[in-house]
DNA sequence: GTGAAAGCGCTAACAT
DNA sequence: ATGTTAGCGCTTTCAC
């Protein structure tokens, strides 16, 4: 690989030349004609600036990670497109990495952070991760965004209308006549969980409608929580017509367990989703789902991010750019 | 962060003996009692080694990067578990990387291997990547293994045995009495593509059974190009009895539109793909597949990698170590 | 058994 | 407008 002394010799120049033209700096006095013919040198050789020898120099990379427990999670699809969108934007280059469960001393972090591997990173802790864990995490001050994983604060998170959403999911229930009502949840210590709840009783209490505990599982979002939530809920002696199931995954192993318990959805089961992808599309029937900003969530993250790497006071974590809206499929139905 | 340069001086010895104790190199002859107080100081501090640096001075970086165009494709868990493992045992860090369309000449290319963030790469070309830009990588041999997407022959590739899991797929189908048997089938010029189609020509050949070029697509891997193979399939005058989807996403695409068309499976149509992931699981009726060894697939493109990074001679490249199986679901069933 | 020193490729402050 | 130089943190050769 050409270095920077090597383009320096073919055009003959001395290395800081080279430097400040290939990178463009900002106050410098190149002549029009030096600069050509580094920059022909520099094409003719092929050259690539040194990965390490730049972020030794300057400490840092330019780089940022988005870790997650499961990047194969099809919901996260655009949430990727979202980050790669504004770190290309910004000059930042993506890195992701899988990660269970983020401790602080935890081998993501050290490998990451503390040796310089990146500037940042964006976190999407998984259920596991307790949340003494993430405070911690938080009060260690590293350059982390959380992504819709915890009450942050502006300065070290980005967050959903999750309410909102699991408003809009429980209203559209209402709305086809349903009066009982229940709701598959997240893990009950996770704040996605929690606000998906809390905008799921209150959109029942402003309806008059009642909130029966039996309907209630805080099981978790994956598909086999789903199907046994389902299960727990419709053996109840008077089951619910209706469900708002917290994940688009939990909804899909709620589907396929109503299969084969023998209930039909929509006939005699709705279930509306939070959280859209295309394996919601897919199912049988299609998945009505509340569709979630992830792609704005994703640039509202990187450009958090890069706000608290650069000192940049913050102008809000909640992203509101897009709201969450209705994907109307047919696993839901007028209450007949 | 702290330095070798702090250690050294909170242990009062030189920066040299910290790195031959802290790296553990292999002939240094250090004394107990130093090795222990350099620990000591280096454990207090909590040092770690700045990558940046040691890049540098190694021009080496142990990491290596998975790139796919799309990661969050649910088949890649098992890849991703299976690289990682692997990697965390010859001490290498893995990362990942989204890319569409990989060229010689590309962004990832050059900012991952040319600039040196990386050793080495794991690439899954995508569908839209062209053969001769395929063979143009290989013949720049750069560090990269193509994971079962190109026949690189075994210096640059890993792939799995296609062949096979078509023909079990097959011969699944025929055991149950089907001899209208169609193919659903990736783009025409994929590798993957070929050998899936050839297990499947192989096998219809030795059951004497003809192969209806009617019932035979290749439009590609995707769910909605699933969905459009089924339906121009099955539109024919006389449409077959079962189908060889030859991958996972595309099976549950062609699943969906069975249903969309009133066609019930397995009543009407037996449906196998080949490939197995959790949403083959949670489709209605539960999807037939033929699960490859990814796991190892993952593992043996990492052990490859490495192979070709440290110039040992390699041991063959088709993943035999577990042989493609048959996951019976109820997508199938026998001819009445 | 331990230390001094060179140098990896780069940027930037300081000459000229 | 261009060049010289120091030094980022690390490994490794060489000297003692």
């Amino acid at each position: 690989m050409a270095t920077l002394s090597d383009v320096a010799l073919r055009a003959g120049v001395s290395i800081s030349a080279v430097s400040r033209v290939l990178t463009d700096a900002p106050g410098a006095r190149v002549s029009p004609q030096t600069r050509e013919r580094i920059k022909a040198a520099a094409a003719e050789l092929n050259y690539r600036p040194n990965f390490a020898g730049r972020a030794l120099r300057s400490s840092r990379t330019n780089v940022i990670a988005l870790v997650a427990p499961d990047l194969t999670n099809a919901f996260l699809t655009e949430l990727m497109l979202g980050v790669e969108e504004e770190a290309a934007r910004l000059d930042y280059m993506l890195l992701l990495g899988r990660s269970e469960d983020l401790q602080p001393g935890g081998e993501m972090i050290s490998r990451l952070l503390r040796e310089g591997r990146v500037d940042g990173m964006l976190v999407q802790v998984g259920d596991t991760t307790r949340p003494e864990q993430v405070q911690e995490l938080v009060r260690a001050d590293l350059p982390i965004i959380f992504v819709n994983s915890i009450d942050a604060g502006e300065r070290s998170g980005v967050v959903l209308q999750d309410e909102e959403g699991a408003m809009i999911a429980t209203q559209h229930l209402i709305d086809l006549g349903h009066t009982h009502v229940g709701f598959v949840g997240g893990l009950p210590h996770t704040y996605t969980a929690k606000r998906r709840l809390a905008g799921f009783r209150a959109t029942m209490r402003s309806a008059g409608l009642e909130v029966n505990r039996s309907w209630l599982t805080a099981r978790g979002y994956r598909p086999d929580q789903g199907r046994a939530a389902l299960n727990l809920i419709m053996s109840r002696s008077q089951p619910p017509t209706a469900l708002v199931v917290a994940n688009v995954n939990a909804a899909i192993g709620a589907l396929k367990e109503a299969r084969q318990l023998g209930l039909g959805v929509p006939e005699d089961l709705s279930i509306v989703s939070i959280h859209d992808a295309w394996t919601a599309e897919n199912t049988w029937p299609p998945l009505t789902a509340v569709k979630m900003p992830m792609r704005e969530l994703g640039r509202a993250a990187v450009a958090a991010l890069y706000n608290r790497l650069h000192d940049v006071p913050v102008a809000g974590h909640v992203v509101t750019d897009r709201a969450p809206v209705l994907m109307l499929r047919e696993s839901t139905r007028a209450l007949r």
